[in-house]
DNA sequence: ACTTGACCTGCGTCTAAGGCATAGGTGTAA
DNA sequence: TTACACCTATGCCTTAGACGCAGGTCAAGT
């Protein structure tokens, strides 16, 4: 299997293929005559294992960690879980400040509906955004990880 | 002024007021005795207006078009609008795909629960993730932007 | 055998929005 | 003057691949 098989095999694109390979997380054996790539069964397992982890938005990086103790020999998944909780945790966040930018975008939708546009006054570029919305905005502290 | 004070009066590093220089959103002044930059009132008022749209998850690009715009004598109200609209609708996105991941991570934690941790068996790295989640999974098809 | 065209390959470069490290300049207290 | 703290400009690094390019390969047609 070349890589273009192998990324159809898995509905993912040979870019992608490319890429893991690049940073080692599937090892190919190069054809000695036209040195093309050529990615065996277990390979296969191998990235659908990381195209799954990747539905679930684990990073690579976390994805190398997982692939380093299984090729160890070791159990995954505690490593596993750990990482989902991570991540759950992560999406919570994300979440929320989705959330939050809706809500102040919606107001400011709202807010701007009355207001008429305004040319720039040199030391106003646009008074839709300079306005009392910043002080809301500026306010709303800082978040720390 | 210099990039600290500046940074420090904002509220922002003095990375981001060096970014936003090097790509050329504002234009501070260089010393010629020791190549420092200085940065005037005026620019400070134009980095304020560009935090504010960062706040609102302006991209960096939309704000140099409104910029570009405002440094023309025209009104720049209709452009931020629209983009506002924009924004909106890619964060109702966002708040989707957020919630969409956060109930799988939910289900993969509940799921395992009872599930014990296996060592890798040559064919499977990690049961958890290979398991039946996978099918679920793959099949939520694709996103067109 | 030769050529055409389609497809495929590896490699290098690009992305967004700054963060970080480094080397060197500046200021001031002892 | 030296020590030390702080400041500066510059260049490289980050994610997870996407894209473009120059060249290689394959099957069909001549």
């Amino acid at each position: 299997m070349r890589v273009t098989a192998l990324a159809n095999a898995l509905n993912t694109t040979p870019d992608t293929v490319r890429y893991y390979t690049r940073i080692g997380l599937i090892k190919p054996i190069k054809s000695p005559e036209n040195g093309y790539k050529s990615y065996g069964q277990m390979v296969q397992q191998r990235l659908k294992f990381i195209l799954s982890a990747r539905q679930l938005d684990f990073s690579v990086d976390e994805i190398r960690d997982i692939l380093a103790e299984s090729d160890k020999g070791h159990t995954a998944c505690p490593l596993v879980r750990e990482i989902v909780e991570h991540r759950l945790a992560e999406t919570e966040k994300q979440f929320q400040s989705a959330l939050l930018l809706r809500e102040k975008l919606r107001n400011a939708i709202s807010d701007w509906q009355s207001k008429p546009n305004k040319a720039p006054t040199g030391h106003m570029i646009c008074h839709l955004i300079e306005g009392e919305v910043l002080e809301d905005i500026n306010s709303q502290g800082g978040n720390n990880e």
